[in-house]
DNA sequence: CGTAATTAGATTGTGCGCAATTGAATTGCG
DNA sequence: CGCAATTCAATTGCGCACAATCTAATTACG
């Protein structure tokens, strides 16, 4: 029932459309996997990111966050203001420039991280393959978030 | 600047949190690098991929697509009602299983197929590497989803 | 035949993700 | 100092993503 790939023009498609399906999949499924694990600590994924991102550094600014993950304040504000009502953090102006908000880890956000221990075991235990597979997907997929990155700030500036 | 990994405990949850953020952050990429190409078609990403699943197959029902992209009918009713009003697609009830909505390309979005491809070729110049790289990632992200979706269907099941 | 179980799709509600706009605070410059 | 440009967050609007619920059609089974 399958066709064979014989037009070459159809066959770029092919694997652009498979490599788009894949990464897709791939995130969404990452997404699913955390999801049952996470609901006991009533954090959603992108919250868990932000967490994680507080437990390696607490007390940031809403910037530094979001360029930590690569989200906007559209997308944060929100979502940091559930976190707050979570009682998982605390939102207050920086007395140095009052343009900032810095997001702190109250005691309930600091003693979570233990709790995300497990998750992080299972998650591993999910993932199924060794530390130097995982390490090895990791730096392609961050070499390819660069490349995908650079390719598209070019294209914008050779419009000018 | 790196730190020995020392602590066992913290090694688990870095390099978990490290994929997290690495998956999450290519997918991020690669949804941006799409729009710009996409805005001139009228398509978003997830729209795109419903296309493709298309223009691959015609006259699919809902159910198949979703079981292709791996999305419900949560997303892709409203989904396929915006390609159906951008004169894409149309929409009509099977008439052996009137269960069924049978999704077919109309004449403009079996055209659109031609300007798809460009998208394709400047999505393979984005990603940067050759068809064999962007070959094996392919297939390392789609043994991770496996992996994980595995992983995630086994826990369910070990509950009962 | 008729009822129960299953299946397909739509709807509702919550939470991202991002562009565009707004508003307040800070910085730069004359 | 005064004013423009910049920066940081918040808000608004639109489009996914997904769980839960609902309706209608089909299938299974007594």
């Amino acid at each position: 029932m399958q066709k064979k790939p014989r037009d070459p023009d159809n066959l770029g498609i092919k694997l652009d459309a498979q490599l788009c399906f894949a990464i897709y999949g791939a995130a969404h499924a990452f997404t699913r996997t955390y999801k049952p694990l996470l609901d006991p600590l009533g954090l959603t994924y992108p919250q868990y990111l932000v967490m994680i991102a507080l437990w390696e550094e607490d007390d940031q600014p809403v910037k530094a966050i979001g360029d930590r993950l690569g989200l906007d304040s559209g997308t944060l504000s929100p979502l940091l203001k559930r976190l707050e009502q979570s009682g998982l953090v605390t939102r207050r102006r920086d007395r140095d420039d009052e343009r900032q908000v810095r997001i702190s880890l109250t005691k309930k956000g600091t003693e979570l991280k233990a709790q995300a221990t497990g998750v992080a075991q299972a998650i591993g235990k999910a993932v199924g393959c060794s530390l130097e597979e995982a390490v090895a997907l990791r730096d392609e997929l961050i070499a390819l978030k660069q490349r995908l990155t650079k390719a598209g700030s070019e294209e914008t500036q050779s419009s000018v």
